[in-house]
RNA sequence: GGGGCCGUAGGGUAGCCUGGUUAUCCUCUCGGCUUUGGGAGCCGGAGACCCGAGUUCAAAUCUCGGCGGCCCCA
């Protein structure tokens, strides 16, 4: 390879967004969210560009939780007895629960799970916290980690043996329709979510087989991904007064009775940040909103011989008024070239960027670009205040959200022949009329090579297709299903 | 469950078949000079053969075992 040749792969050194999933690992390690290297397969570290990241966006999450739930804090260890309490639940889980069977050398009486998610740990205390109908409702959430022994290809942030930011909502009612209000009200919390990220989604009921166990029904979030698949981003579960029968979690009505009560719990994992990246990344790197970028601003500074001091001068004023605005701003004075620090904060998607040299401390003016856009502008000095930066910034996210939504459309089509779909399939989603027995279920899972998503719990305005229809397969009574290929 | 491939610096690699001098190249990193409006250049430095046993005068290279990773099929 000559150094020419060498140079040129340099460049090229993220690859293309079209080849989504190379892009995807590459910009993980690049943009330093994750480092990939620690020694057991799919747990990852949070680099602290990564964690910053992180923080923005589960700050986001915890301001709407805090609206009105409890944040508290459960064991990270079930002990058998409780968590195989729920037949169903544990068939869920039993081939990916990882077991603490020893305390130093002595085994022990009862084995602990780590949780591979908490129900099992928080119902039982759930029993002794709930007494009256006056404790209700009660609704708490914790954001923690939890463990599922993957065997199948694990990926950063998207398939992984330690969930290490698993947001997930518990709530507790008198009735199975109040605890369905908070059904409704939590799926208006993770549109709230993730309209905040400016990341489309499609909301859809589970099919019964696919539903969480234990839950009554599930409502998943599901984005589209730029290879095509689907991948579920969110749930909301009704769990009637399922796992109320199997801890024994009860009230005293007014009138003196006991009632089992009813459950919701509802979760979003890392898998957000997975799409926030997925989703609006280029082949320059990440594309984050402003309010989640970790750098909001960069200001780099054309520094010549002999003009270095009033070029740094001009710098440090927009530094400091930039920040006086509240933003999180970075004044780049390292000595690499202005050009690879472009590159370098367009991978990390700083949202604006400012270019101060000679020129513009002649004119007292200021160089300005988009990280999606790319283009460049000039304002002057004066024009550079809260209300323009906040202005841009709304104009950012709406372009970002606008983009996205236009490209997930691209991969949503109605079809109404089997043929059709299976040559579709892989590329995007496919809707289609399907009734709702688990045989034509199977049926088209298997010619189309895809995982049914259920049907729409809210149809988006921009799907024509009508909600009722014959069945694709049988030509029974159907209702409007999405297949598609899944993360 | 069955089959295949691979472990060489922080990252990516050549060398292995056919054993032999100081292990190749790119990147990253450190120091210096120089340069700076879209990944500059030059000079100098640092950094690696997964672990164990065996064969051999000699092992990154061959053999066996271990550990780790990846892929395909069911």
């Amino acid at each position: 390879m000559s150094v020419q040749e060498a140079k040129s792969e340099r460049l090229e050194s993220l690859p293309s967004k079209e080849n989504f999933s190379e892009w995807y690992h590459e910009v993980i390690q690049q943009a330093e969210i994750m480092d990939i290297r620690y020694p057991v397969k799919g747990l990852y570290v949070w680099y602290p560009f990564g964690f910053r990241l992180r923080q923005l966006v589960y700050g986001k999450l915890r301001e709407i939780m805090d609206r009105d739930h409890n944040e508290v804090y459960f064991p990270a260890l079930i002990p058998e007895t409780e968590l195989e309490k729920e037949g169903e639940h544990i068939k869920g889980f039993e081939n990916e629960v990882y077991w603490v069977t020893h305390g130093g050398l002595t085994p022990l009486d009862v084995k602990l799970a780590l949780r591979p998610t908490s129900e099992t740990a928080i119902y039982p205390m759930f029993k002794l916290w709930v007494r009256s109908h006056a404790d209700l409702p009660l609704k708490v959430y914790q954001i923690v980690n939890t463990f599922r022994y993957e065997t199948k290809h694990t990926r950063a942030l998207i398939r992984l043996r330690e969930i290490t930011s698993f947001k997930e909502a518990h709530t507790v009612h008198a009735t199975f329709e109040e605890a369905e209000k908070q059904v409704r009200t939590a799926i208006g919390y993770y549109k709230e979510f993730y309209d905040f990220l400016a990341i489309p989604y499609l909301i859809i009921r589970r099919p019964e087989w696919d539903k969480f166990p234990g839950a009554a029904y599930t409502v998943a979030f599901d984005t589209v991904m730029p290879d095509g698949r689907t991948m579920q981003i969110g749930t909301v579960h009704h769990l009637a007064n399922n796992f109320a029968r199997t801890f024994d979690i009860t009230y005293e009505t007014a009138n003196g009775e006991h009632e089992f009560v009813h459950q919701t719990c509802y979760g979003i994992s890392e898998r957000c940040i997975a799409a926030l990246i997925s989703i609006h990344g280029d082949d320059l790197g990440l594309v984050l909103p402003f309010e989640a970028s970790p750098v909001q601003i960069v200001i780099i500074p054309v520094l010549y011989k002999g003009r270095e001091g009033e070029v740094l001068e001009l710098c440090k004023r927009i530094l400091g008024r930039v920040k006086g605005f509240g933003y999180r701003v970075i004044l780049d004075d390292s000595d690499e070239r202005p050009g690879a620090k472009y590159y370098k904060w367009e991978l990390k998607g700083a949202a604006m960027r400012m270019e101060v040299g000679p020129r513009e401390v002649a004119e007292n003016t200021v160089v300005v670009s988009f990280r999606d856009e790319r283009k460049k502008f000039k304002i002057s000095m004066k024009e550079l205040t809260k209300e323009k930066i906040e202005e841009w910034a709304a104009e950012m996210k709406e372009r970002m959200r606008r983009a996205a939504l236009n490209r997930m459309r691209e991969k949503i089509r109605y079809f109404d022949s089997v043929t059709e779909v299976k040559k579709w399939a892989g590329r995007g989603v496919a809707l289609v009329h399907l009734c709702s027995s688990t045989e034509c279920g199977d049926t088209l899972e298997e010619e189309v090579g895809g995982s049914i998503l259920g049907r729409f719990e809210e149809k988006p305005g921009w799907i024509d297709a009508d909600v009722d229809g014959g069945c694709i397969v049988c030509g029974g009574k159907g209702y409007l299903n999405a297949i598609a290929r899944t993360y």
